[in-house]
Parts: structure tokens; C-alpha cells; sequence
DNA sequence: TGCGTATTTGGCAAAATAAGCAAATAGTTA
DNA sequence: TAACTATTTGCTTATTTTGCCAAATACGCA
């Protein structure tokens, strides 16, 4: 390969990125990072419909971004790209140049 | 506030992921953490229309990813936010759990 | 000033996303 | 089996995103 970088698995960043693109889905990982929650419990706290949030998880599962364990009737999702949060909180320290800031 | 995730960055978070969620972005953001290029550069390298590419661009200097500098009739573009990159493997790398993993 | 090159912007058509309602599916309990 | 709860899926409509062409802008140079 030419390079590490730029290797075939473009899809699954773009996959990735795109499922974080989406405020809801945003907050749902933001949840998710704090403790197992089913599809109800999210609904409530991020308030769409719960069909909407339940399709707002499986595009989020679909990136490999968190997975669900079914318990009785109810699915308890859990973040398993858990260097999201790392991301997200390195977005809000704007930072450094050289890399060698905010994300590690 | 109530915790330092739920923050109103949220905003700038998901312009962020958007930003990052295209190919052709993605593979722009790639190409600058080699090194700094310009518009035509970049249009031969990920192969678009060079008004796509500038385009492309914009959404990712208004997200605060990359800055331009001009130099006579060239601007060059360059990898502000170079977390970017370290998140990106991390993707490959397929973060672990409790987030100690790739990402740091 | 006039020409050539680099980049950005306006506008439009095509494609992708998002939201909710209604209905389907899955499992629990009487 | 029937009623009930949790989750997912089908469908439709509205909105957003993309890509390109053409035109505009910006700058350098003869």
C-alpha cells in the first residue's frame, strides 16, 4: 500500500464520521459513554421520536460505533469506540498543530 | 453546567463530524497532514471538479480543520485540527473499550 | 491595460438524509 | 391465547448535501 493513511478503509472512516454527523446521534454517545441504556431511556433524554432515535442507534451501530445487548424485552446499547469522547473533547480544546496536544 | 460532554459545543462538534463525514474531505485531510498544498494540488489528488474541491475545502475551514494561507495566486492549506489524524487510525485500530486504547 | 492562472461563488438538478406515523416484530405476563 | 411493552421497519414528505458548469474574483506579469 501506498500509504497507512490513505488505504481502502476510507468507507468504514466515512461511515464513522458520518454517524457522529448528526446532533442526536451525538448526544446518544454522549449517554451511551456514561452508563448502558436502552432505546427508551434514550428517548427520553433526547427526545425525538422513539422510532426516529431507535433508527439514530442503528446508524450508529451499523458504524461499529456502539452495540446492543438484548435483556428482556428491552436493548441496552453500550459505546464501544469509546476514543470518540477522547475526539470530541480534543474538538472543543481546539487542538494543537503538531498532534501532540489534546488527544493523547 | 451539567457535565462537561453535554456542553453546548455541540454545535461545533457535529460541524466537525460533518465535515469529516465525505471521502473526498476526508481524503483532503490526508493529503494535508503530509504537508501543506494548494487547491490545484489537492483537485489532482482526489481527482474532482477543482470548484468542488474548493468547496470541499470551505466546509472544512469553517468547521476550523484546516486554514489557508495565500501566497500569490496559490492558497495553501494546511491541518489545523491534527487530532483529526490520531482519531482516524484510531478508527482502524478498532478503539478498545475503555478507551485506552489507540488513542493515546 | 490586457491576458493568463488560481480560486471562489451562483445556480441548478440529482442524490442522500431525516422525521414521524403506522404497522410489524419480539418477548413478557395473565 | 390475548393483551401489553419495547424495538424495529415501511413509507411518505421535507430538507440538506453534492457536483458540475459558468461566471466572478484575485493576483501576477507582459
Amino acid at each position: 500500500m501506498d500509504n497507512v493513511i490513505n488505504s481502502n478503509n476510507l468507507d468504514q472512516e466515512v461511515a464513522v464520521f458520518k454517524a457522529l454527523a448528526h446532533p442526536t446521534r451525538l448526544r446518544i454517545v454522549q449517554e451511551l459513554s456514561e452508563s448502558s441504556k436502552c432505546v427508551n431511556e434514550l428517548h427520553n433524554s433526547v427526545g425525538n421520536d422513539v422510532s426516529t432515535v431507535s433508527r439514530h442507534i442503528s446508524v450508529l451501530k451499523n458504524a461499529g460505533i456502539v452495540s446492543g445487548n438484548k435483556i428482556g424485552l428491552q436493548v441496552f446499547y453500550s459505546l464501544d469506540m469509546a476514543c470518540v469522547i477522547n475526539f470530541i473533547s480534543c474538538i472543543g480544546d481546539k487542538c494543537v498543530q503538531d498532534g501532540e496536544g489534546c488527544c493523547e
